[in-house]
DNA sequence: ATTAATAATAGGAATTATTACTGTTTATTT
DNA sequence: AAATAAACAGTAATAATTCCTATTATTAAT
């Protein structure tokens, strides 16, 4: 993969926030410094850095959304203000489990869990 | 809700499989039933019913699929073949200590395990 | 340093999944 | 049987994402 500034901006960009931003919003930060840097851009970047493993996509509902953070983590989202904020409750144990009962071969497990955070309740 | 027999034939068709359709598989199979049923009324269903906690949604990627099977559950997706399977791996005491620790009211826990499957491995 | 090869880009069109709108139909209530 | 409004079919609109093409920029070789 070749050096580009437009996926260096968008790499920086991800990984200068803990929101858990969609593309679209890395859209509108990367205008800031690449003014005329297109949204196709910033979709194709997304995928060949996720492909890469420098990033992670995560699935809100149905629009996704990008971490900077590849630690196996899980996400707990709330319906209220729809913030997502990264959480680690999943033991190694499930991975090896699931390998074994299900003769299942474990690349990625994603856990959201969706309820009420603190600030909302 | 109103009786409509659009809807229960809705219900049927999701109740019958276990391959977790998405909106248009339904649409497909539901215009069998009734010829000039349009894809806007299953959606439309589709929604009313996981509101009313008849049927649950589950995202594969950005894609919405349902599932007749609303206990808690986990899934297994198989990223060759594209099947998905409902596993029983997480205990309750995630949701206890995901809201003790975090102060989080927990709603809902979706856990989606990506991998291959015996079939293909 | 120049040139050649081609990966990456901007800008826009196309696609896919989903929701919204509108006039008509149908289930329920009176 | 008539009135009410939920649900419908058909279609237009929207949102997220991918695809296409002519141009630009990075890298490797001269």
């Amino acid at each position: 993969m070749r050096y580009s500034h437009q996926r260096e901006t968008i790499r920086e960009i991800i990984s200068s926030t803990n929101i858990h931003p969609t593309a679209d919003w890395i859209f509108q930060q990367a205008k800031h410094k690449i003014p005329n840097i297109s949204l196709g851009t910033v979709y194709r970047n997304l995928r060949q850095l996720a492909a890469d493993g420098a990033i992670r996509t995560i699935y809100d509902g149905s629009v996704a959304r990008y971490d900077w953070n590849i630690e196996p983590h899980d996400h707990l989202k709330c319906r209220i203000c729809g913030d997502i904020v990264d959480i680690h409750v999943l033991s190694d144990g499930i991975h090896n489990k699931v390998q074994k009962q299900y003769k299942f071969e474990v690349d990625d497990v994603e856990m959201n869990i969706i309820g009420i955070c603190k600030k909302h309740k």
